[in-house]
DNA sequence: TAAGATTGAGGAATCAATCTTT
DNA sequence: AAAGATTGATTCCTCAATCTTA
């Protein structure tokens, strides 16, 4: 079943390396760089995209993760989860975000080991102008799709991600 | 359909996102959430993999396109469509690669401006080392899949790479 | 002029270390 | 000690500019 991928590997090359090595199993390697290979290319139409409205990705998710919680302050840390970066990026991000006045950081008298961060009103405005174009793009991208193939392939995605640990162990 | 994703937006908040933005959409803005947090998850994952062995995910990725045409040598910028990164990138991975002696680069008599890149034996030793750790993670990554549902999912994948134009245009 | 490869400056992310508060 | 946030040094990648050959 070879799935005609421009710019990888072709099947063939991937059956004569499993002849070489017996973990090699080439309908998952195949897979696996597909889609490591398609997210690499969305991520990088993303950012073309984001640089043109002055922003990086991570700024943008941070943003994007303060507006879901607004008008909830959110702390460093969890956005660190939410966005899947490090503590250490966040606190870069937030601190160019401050800087252009888009979010705000505040203590927290209960505990001041703790930051609350929230989006500015100059934020929100940002936001308001850039997430329909955004969304239109999204949109353009899953239109392929139908509702019940997205559904599918959240559900595949989902089964990848319980596989990830397996990449990381020993 | 909630998908109940853990560290993304729930779908409630995507649905109050709808109705503030009618371009939203929120399953396709889910399942692209989805597609980026697990392709990242993933590259992190890949990434401490190759810093135990002493590379990079750029250096890999140079390697086994190499190893795929070998003994043909490729061109450097062949290396960079194929692994989806800069003509710039691959000269410095290139370089390193060269210093560690994993790779060796030679002209081209017939035109000078060019390039060819071959793998060394030392290049091909270290690979014969590296990958049959490497194909057991991407195994046990893709085990939670069948043959079936893994050619849904490059099926699908498929399909999104085809949407991708429309993130970059106007 | 253009193609192909390379270099240098700059941005973003990580790790390890630090600082403050509990 | 430990939790939470931040800083500094380093690595990787991109863009723009440069160099060489066609």
């Amino acid at each position: 079943v070879a799935l005609e991928l421009k710019n990888l590997p072709d099947y063939e090359k991937l059956v004569a390396m499993q002849r070489r090595f017996e973990d090699a199993e080439p309908a998952a390697i195949e897979t696996c760089l597909l889609l490591l290979r398609v997210a690499s290319d969305l991520f990088t139409a993303f950012d073309a995209h984001f640089t043109r409205h002055g922003i990086s990705r991570g700024r943008f998710m941070v943003l994007i993760n303060l507006m879901s919680a607004d008008p909830e302050p959110v702390r460093p840390g969890e956005l660190a989860e939410r966005t899947g970066v490090t503590g250490a990026t966040i606190s870069g991000l937030l601190k160019h975000l401050e800087a252009d006045g888009l979010i705000a950081r505040a203590g927290v008298p209960e505990d001041r080991r703790r930051v609350t961060v929230r989006l500015t009103e100059s934020g929100r405005t940002f936001l308001r102008r850039l997430l329909p174009d955004h969304f239109r793009r999204v949109r353009g991208l899953m239109g392929g799709l139908s509702d019940k193939q997205k559904e599918t392939l959240a559900r595949l995605l989902r089964t990848v991600r319980d596989g990830i640990p397996a990449v990381r162990e020993p």
